[in-house]
DNA sequence: TCCAATTCCTAGCGCTGCTAGATATGAGAG
DNA sequence: CTCTCATATCTAGCAGCGCTAGGAATTGGA
């Protein structure tokens, strides 16, 4: 049965190539743009055979946020990896995924400000959500001191997801963002 | 002329009307249930109507926005009014902050997620959410020090910001929001 | 009473996400 | 080698969206 194999083989490929394309049009033109017309025009094929693959619109921008996940959570660990000592490892960890969310802005909204459907606070969350998490936890465990490092962890990541967003949708002058950076690593550093 | 007056305020009335059905039915079915044909039965008129007082639906929201940052503003400033002392103060606005958010989650989101054409960081910000945001800086003042007090006030609502929706979309844990707002305050709040 | 200006509505355009039903393709049986 | 049937895919279309052109109705002033 070589054939059955090779058909699945060819339809995993599309399906990747679903989500590339998704991906890189909203990179280069942003999610409005990502229309299902545009995507089928993209792969070749017709409309409906995206719904072959995804429920709809939404399942596709998850997909798309589960690869940011992980391309999140690398950038994260190599940031704390290569710093020098727990204090610094804030503040690179903290340009880390500032810069990720910058480079790559419809990724991010497709991560954390849109397509609810995702599993998140729950027990299944996608792993390399988990690994990226699990980095930040680290990075500020040396400040948890007597509260709960989740806890912590979590007030930290939202300082960081405040920041990004009102930035980027221009409620934030754009001039002082490596100060306000500062002031919140300043607070969730070791000293 | 007693007639032109009375066509401007029927103008005018017909003008908050749709501010305020907007308003409600983002607040009763979110922003896409807020269409512009529901709109227009709503106040009674025909949907081209809409469009001689607002440029399209986005300055409808812009509009909803603006009466929300009064509310807001209005909010942290009987909160910090009330409370006893500095300290306590970052804690009863912040409070304040998050209610406000989790009240009225449609306006919040038009005021700090959608509807961008506002001006926000430039010369003419609206009125009231200056009134909000210096509040906010009166608030964290006694812990600015050396820092920039504008820097610092970014900051502390920037972490708000990030508590309010990584919660509201189902990012955190809802069931340690207490203690993720008690450790944000925590941090910026004068010891 | 008539005219002109303003106000308002009907109808429709191009687009969206999504889907039902028809058509093409290709593998397995005889 | 041919026929059959299941699977894969496409064409065409639905209902809804924001928005607008052009005509009808209403109103105020001469």
């Amino acid at each position: 049965m070589s054939t059955q194999a090779r058909r699945e083989r060819e339809r995993a490929e599309r399906e990747q190539a679903i989500i590339t394309a998704a991906r890189d049009l909203a990179l280069a033109e942003g999610w409005d743009a990502v229309t299902t017309r545009r995507l089928a025009a993209e792969i070749e094929y017709s409309q409906p055979v995206l719904y072959s693959h995804f429920k709809g619109k939404d399942a596709i921008m998850a997909a798309v946020a589960v690869e940011g996940f992980a391309e999140l959570a690398t950038a994260l660990v190599s940031a704390r990896a290569s710093s020098a000592g727990p204090r610094q490892a804030v503040a690179d960890v903290a340009a880390a995924y500032v810069a990720f969310a910058q480079q790559r802005p419809a990724i991010y909204d497709a991560m954390f400000t849109l397509a609810v459907d995702l599993p998140f606070a729950t027990q299944d969350v996608p792993t390399d959500l988990a690994r990226g998490f699990a980095e930040l936890a680290e990075t500020v465990r040396p400040v948890a001191a007597d509260d709960d490092l989740e806890t912590v962890t979590e007030t930290f990541w939202a300082g960081l997801h405040g920041l990004v967003t009102l930035m980027r949708s221009g409620r934030l002058r754009r001039v002082d963002h490596e100060r306000r950076l500062a002031v919140l690593v300043d607070r969730f550093s070791p000293r």
